[in-house]
DNA sequence: GTCTATAATTCGATAGAC
DNA sequence: GTCTATCGAATTATAGAC
């Protein structure tokens, strides 16, 4: 997945050519995706940035929806949930998103996908993809497979529409608070839905 | 706002053709927005749905740009929320909302215009302003202006969230659920955001 | 008022020289 | 491997005939 698969086995260990311009153009597809969405993001843009020819972009990558499905093959490195007792489950949650969020735009690749899958099925579908591979058996070892099928959604829904809001629309009110008034504030929500009062089961 | 500014008054009370082919570009121009997002979403796709010809929307509009201005002029048609009851105000909120987005979609003006938010500035802007102006105010005459401005944000980051997952992504797991259901489980989750427990505080 | 024709860009992708 | 040159299609917007 990660050599390219038209190379015979290499003895060196020093990185080629091919490599290192493959990276460079999968590091600049990421910041160009995440900042413009995948309609936005064109191919000149992203060869610009990388300081490389349009053309061999299509040359390493065979088209932009094979370029976008490389750059958006994400690891969300969810913490092990099965290790935070309940009580701190949802802070631990908000605050880990919150902190991927605010690093580097080619690091956070889920604000990249969800800009991209509003409007483009194909990104959608990674999106789903990538949610249900990593968030929900994640949920499962804290709270159990069919609690965490339950509420997985719209725990998606929160996390999302947090991101949505404070990242992508910039609502004021919501881009303004620090990291951890975010947490204190939006983590009882969170706890709403994970562990429903009895007048909602 | 709504009468042509070039027109003189007139006597009679019979609609001008220009009324109809004006309001027949508007509605396709919704569902098309709404479907397709502000940039995919193109003047002819919008011409052909309305069984005109593609020169007559910008004879009509002046410019796409114009064209989704006048599309996005929203109301939210947000209820009297001074006569809730505390008690219910996150069910009438939460259920208000599913229940517009359940309709006709050139009705739904807020997910034709949240689709467009998150990859064009210009609809962004125009969604934190429907915001500000609606749902602020609104929450203000319920719980005072200065809780309102406190949670005002983290409300429609929970609401549009919503939107976000259920209509947009269409995540199985929010997409699937009832009307009550949804109900019944999200509006625990607004009402943390809206009644902060002691531990938030 | 409505349409035909087209200008002026911009995009993804390809061919081929070096 | 890298770049030059370009194709073919699609876009917004305009000019002008009827």
């Amino acid at each position: 997945m990660t050599s390219n698969s038209l190379d015979a086995p290499r003895r060196s260990d020093a990185p080629r050519r091919s490599d290192t311009t493959r990276a460079a153009i999968l590091a600049a597809a990421r910041v160009r995706f995440a900042t413009d969405g995948y309609q936005r993001a064109t191919i000149r843009a992203i060869a610009a940035s990388a300081g490389i020819d349009p053309s061999m972009v299509i040359r390493y990558f065979g088209s932009k929806e094979q370029l976008f499905a490389a750059a958006t093959d994400l690891d969300l490195r969810l913490p092990d949930l099965a290790a935070v007792p309940a009580e701190e489950l949802p802070a631990v949650l908000v605050r880990h998103f919150l902190d991927r969020w605010e690093g580097d735009p080619a690091d956070d690749g889920l604000l990249m996908l969800l800009r991209s899958a509003v409007t483009t099925e194909q990104a959608a579908e990674q999106l789903r993809d990538i949610l249900a591979r990593q968030v929900a058996p994640a949920l499962a070892t804290a709270i159990g497979a069919e609690r965490a099928a339950a509420c997985g959604g719209l725990v998606s829904a929160q996390l999302l529409g947090l991101a949505l809001c404070r990242h992508l629309l910039r609502l004021p009110g919501v881009a303004a608070m620090t990291r951890e008034a975010l947490v204190e504030r939006f983590a009882p929500a969170v706890r709403a839905v994970l562990f429903p009062p009895e007048a909602a089961r």
